[in-house]
DNA sequence: ACCTGAACACCGTTCAAGT
DNA sequence: ACCTGAACACCGTTCAAGT
């Protein structure tokens, strides 16, 4: 047998391995999608793959470090868009496809939450995003500033969807609003009084619309119009 | 003995019970503040309060019922700020004071994500708020809308708060990000390549301002200046 | 190096039984 | 009505041992 002379090799053709990184991943990524996050555990994974729990411990730390290793490549699956030519308008249609692409992968919430963004075929959007900022005229720092604005707040959006739609599931909960308000309340708080009737319709919300309006309020911090790096001090330009 | 007839009040002087539900909660509360949400378990509330797990059931549904009742009472520990006169500065202090109240009790943010608003002391500041905005000249439904934009804003910058901190705690765990960016990627992500020597100082990130900028987009949508609430088909005037 | 098995210290919740 | 005890079907992770 040849397995002694590959053994220097990190990764050839030989030995091969009863368990391997990528199988475990991919359990793990194809048990989430169909089960949700909360369905993942290492004795699942372990199971599927035919192995013993511990055995997965050769390959990932602990169970957080595999739940971040099921988002390499989750976004490679949507098509990227075409953008449009002037950057507000590039901004805003970057920003609500990453909306947009998250709502259909509900569970990458659940893992973004608990580190940073680790797909690097996603980065594009970030890339798009303050590179439009700063052709809007914000410096870097604005720039990147506003990049994290806006994902704060699809963030929040989307784990709200999320919540709801799980409420909507169990309607037998007790929903807390807006029927908590009493007469009581009426002086307190009258504006909410006032609305509460009408509750219902006045929860339209369309994403895209508050987008763009939080993008103006972000790109009105430009001091110049146009061209930003150079008023940067320090600033690097970069090389494109 | 006066119990048999003092068992037609619900709450009255006599028959006490073993377990009631303030302790619970109260129990439940203190677990959550002092070791966070994820040390709270039926079993464990059970032990403190003397009783045994099943015994709790019988005063709450799950434990989703009972991490949701925690929420109540909290909003009140905070002072209440004094507000502004100028409605849009009104709107944005009312906002950061929601920042700033709930960054110091992490811990109610897993709980909010579990369903609505319970904690009716703290439903002044989506009064101030969604009033602020109409005062400004936004529709009912603009101020609605304004709300949740900024809270949605404000959720997702304390959940990314609070994973940084965890992750700062944990320097072993690897930093994906800009770590991950290498050479090929200059021609891809020419803005990411160029800002990633400075990523540190470009993290700087005041969440006044941001909030500032993004509320000036939300209310450019008004469309009159100052007193909104004529202009919406069919309002009711809050009686103010 | 890679993997197993047993064990530790836990979970939420159902069910049947007690008072 | 209120509570207990046993049981079911799980968890993540440590540790010592095997090959």
């Amino acid at each position: 047998m040849a397995e002694g002379e590959e053994k220097k090799t990190k990764r050839g053709a030989g030995r091969p391995r009863r368990l391997d990184p990528e199988t475990i991943v991919a359990t793990a990524r194809r048990i989430i999608e169909e089960e949700g996050v909360a369905a993942l555990s290492m004795r699942r994974v372990a199971k599927e793959v035919g192995s013993t729990p511990m055995a997965l411990y050769h390959y990932v730390r602990d169970k957080d470090e595999l739940l971040l290793l099921t988002l390499a490549g989750v976004s490679a699956q949507f098509p990227r868009p075409e953008l449009p030519a002037d950057p507000r308008a590039r901004l805003i249609t970057a920003a609500v496809h990453m909306h947009q692409v998250l709502a259909q992968v509900p569970w990458v919430l659940k893992v973004l939450e608990l580190g940073g963004l680790t797909d690097k075929q996603a980065l594009w959007i970030a890339e798009e995003i303050i590179d439009s900022a700063m052709a809007c005229g914000l410096s870097a720092g604005q720039a990147v500033a506003t990049y994290r604005t806006i994902w704060y707040f699809v963030y929040g959006d989307l784990v709200f969807r999320a919540s709801a739609a799980r409420r909507a599931a169990e309607p037998d909960r007790k929903q807390h609003w807006p029927a908590m308000l009493t007469e009581e309340d009426a002086a307190e708080l009258p504006r909410l009084t006032a609305l509460a009737p009408r509750w219902e319709e006045l929860q339209r919300y369309d994403i895209a619309e508050q987008l763009a309006a939080i993008v103006d309020g972000l790109l009105s911090r430009a001091g110049g119009a146009g061209r930003a790096a150079e008023r940067e001090p320090g600033a690097q330009e970069p090389h494109m």
